[in-house]
DNA sequence: GCGACAG
DNA sequence: ATCTTGTCGC
């Protein structure tokens, strides 16, 4: 359901977190922040459960409005909430002509220190490093692995 | 009623 | 999210 992402996803990140046994400044999640319908997207959600800073890194769009983003790495511009008009996450070019990536805040991380930390991490390819290297290692484990897919609640892990 | 819809 | 062929630009 568009919008209740982290209902189904948070649980495989807690779980993911008791494995971290070296400091972590901040977290990157793999979608939105602030830039949600109510406010409240999954990088707040693992935030405020863990108490600690997150920065939400959406592929897609999933809510504002926006003009497109000049083609040069570093450039931004505003998400704005479609009714009040408030700044809710900046549509960020991180790799010259490609397609921009949605950065919001999560927990504890303003906006423009959030836009800061996701280009200070990006090296070359579209998504920061440690969310190109997650994504990317993800995909390679569940093409090894039979029947696996993304973790949904209802039906189980089924070896995913 | 129609279009939109993170991963 | 996943899959697949073809194409574009560095």
């Amino acid at each position: 359901m568009p919008g209740f992402l982290s209902f189904r996803e948070t649980p495989g990140y807690l779980r993911v977190m008791t494995y971290v046994d070296h400091p972590v400044d901040v977290l990157i999640v793999d979608g939105q922040g602030t830039a949600h319908p109510r406010g409240f997207g999954i990088a707040c959600h693992i935030g405020v459960l863990l108490n600690w800073p997150t920065i939400g890194v959406g592929k897609s769009r999933l809510f504002g409005r926006h003009e497109t983003p000049a083609p040069n790495a570093g450039q931004w511009v505003p998400l704005w909430h479609p009714r009040t008009g408030v700044v809710i996450g900046a549509v960020l070019t991180t790799r010259p002509r490609t397609r921009p990536v949605y950065v919001s805040p999560g927990h504890r991380v303003s906006l423009d220190r959030a836009v800061a930390i996701v280009l200070d991490c990006c090296d070359g390819y579209r998504l920061p490093e440690p969310q190109r290297q997650a994504d990317q290692w993800v995909r390679q484990v569940r093409s090894r692995v039979p029947g696996a897919g993304p973790l949904v609640p209802d039906e189980g892990n089924r070896g995913g």
